[in-house]
RNA sequence: GGCGAGGUUGCGGAGCGGUCAAACGCAACAGACUGUAAAUCUGUCGCCCUAGCGGCUUCGGAGGUUCGAAUCCUCCCCUCGCCA
């Protein structure tokens, strides 16, 4: 791959390189020299509810390792101990080093989904961070002033409003840079909210007789929602352990305007590719809803198997194409012996409903039907047998003794 | 520390003694249309039941005044502006 090629691909989707002309010139070295760029991403040993927005990241690692270079992936447990001041300013409960263990070992069974498990180098931060002597932080601490601190937004806003800065919070970025420093990194990654984090490494580095690292940041991805960051919290997200099914009917909902976002950040796909299926969609050569099913393909696979995906489409043509009922659905068992229910207690057991008025309200709107019928009795009797109850087009089973 | 504004159902935001489970907008949910897209239209949007001009719990918290309070009084908690 021709070197301007290399770095469209490497570039893609990021916000900030730090900088371009630099990864050019390290690039081409690495090519001369059949040298491999040490590429470095910290991670916060934190428990991991990994989603898509996560994987951007992990995805821009991959690129790097496509191209034949090394990625250290960093588990911050030193720096842990510290806790990152950007953003809030919630102080971080203490995890132990069983926590530690737990989290990074989780993490790197979802990294592995799309990164090289045998070129990746694992590094726990407290091997080289807790050998340090007192002697060696005094020397790390004045190779950077107060004042380039404070460019850090945070900080900065926290010191106009007086706000208290405890001294140890400068350490963090320190601590990350001595990370670069000493694995002689090449390139940092990380997300946008990192940028100044990065920006020390590269501050820092050649007091150490280093030369300075690149550094490029991700995005955060926009949820399914298309308006807030995808977020857990917000809802709005895909697991990365869900289901090929789940998966690909939630990225089948994502607008079409979203998906175009979503094919730069969660695809390999050029931006050449990708400009060329929009410019097909655009003329009507290619029908958005393909583009689609190709995008939510691609990422069920990659965290699946191909022929996972293969099947979420059939399974969702079916169901949303045909309006057929799903193959799986969440299963349920009453007993008539028990006490009597009414259709609005059984929905809400059935987790088709929230409570009983809202089942009440969705049996009286004409959302509810058994067996594919309509029901408007909010009192209607199951006798033994099998049903699929559906509210829209959810659907749950229910066995009935 | 001083002065001022305010805390209402997911969010925003009305209401200022009864007819308030509380306007309206957003979000959400369901229906129509469709490509589970967008846009649009319709309905719903506290909880419970044997479903009724039904019962119960809500308007920062605790008391009180009233036949009756989200609305009035007292104390407390919290937030936000401005001045020191």
């Amino acid at each position: 791959m021709k070197i301007d090629q290399q770095l469209d691909y490497l570039s893609k989707g990021c916000v900030d390189v730090v900088r371009i002309a630099d990864l050019h010139a390290k690039l081409e070295r690495a090519t001369e020299h059949g040298q491999k760029l040490v590429v470095k991403v910290g991670f916060d040993p934190t428990a991991p509810d990994l989603h898509l927005g996560h994987t951007v990241l992990f995805r821009k690692m991959k690129h790097f390792q496509d191209l034949g270079h090394t990625v250290v992936f960093v588990v911050g447990d030193f720096t842990a101990l510290i806790g990152d001041p950007t953003g809030r300013s919630k102080t971080r409960p203490p995890l132990t080093a069983e926590q530690i263990a737990e989290n990074a070992e989780t993490y790197k069974t979802q990294v592995f989904k799309l990164l090289d498990r045998d070129e990746t180098v694992i590094e726990f931060n407290s091997r080289w961070l807790g050998a340090l002597a007192s002697e060696d932080w005094v020397s790390l601490a004045a190779r950077y002033n107060v004042a380039q601190m404070l460019e850090r937004r945070d900080f900065r806003q926290r010191y106009d409003k007086g706000q208290p800065i405890a001294i140890h919070e400068f350490l963090y970025p320190l601590a990350q840079a001595y990370d670069s420093v000493h694995l002689k990194a090449d390139v940092e990654l990380g997300g946008t909210d990192q940028l100044f984090n990065l920006n020390v490494g590269r501050d820092v580095m050649p007091s150490f007789e280093l030369e300075p690292q690149i550094v490029m940041t991700v995005p955060l991805l926009v949820g399914l929602d298309g308006v807030e960051k995808m977020a857990k919290s917000s809802g709005n997200y895909v697991g990365i352990t869900e289901s090929p099914v789940e998966m690909f009917g939630k990225l089948m909902s994502i607008s079409d305007d979203l998906m175009w976002t979503y094919y730069e950040l969660l695809t390999d796909d050029s931006t050449d590719t990708i400009a060329g299926l929009k410019t097909r969609v655009a003329d009507g050569s290619l029908h958005p809803k393909e583009a689609k099913v190709g995008l939510a393909k691609r990422v069920v696979a990659d965290f699946h198997s191909a022929a996972d995906a293969n099947a979420a489409v059939v399974e969702f043509d079916r169901v949303y194409g045909r309006g057929e009922r799903p193959s799986e659905m969440p299963e349920f068992a009453m007993s008539l012996g028990d006490e009597w229910k009414p259709l609005n207690r059984i929905m809400v057991d059935v987790a088709l409903a929230s409570s009983s008025s809202d089942a009440t309200r969705k049996i009286a709107g004409g959302a509810v039907s058994i067996d594919g019928a309509k029901v408007a009795d909010r009192h209607w009797k199951p006798s033994p047998g099998e049903y699929v109850l559906q509210v829209g087009r959810r659907h749950a089973r229910l066995v009935v003794r």
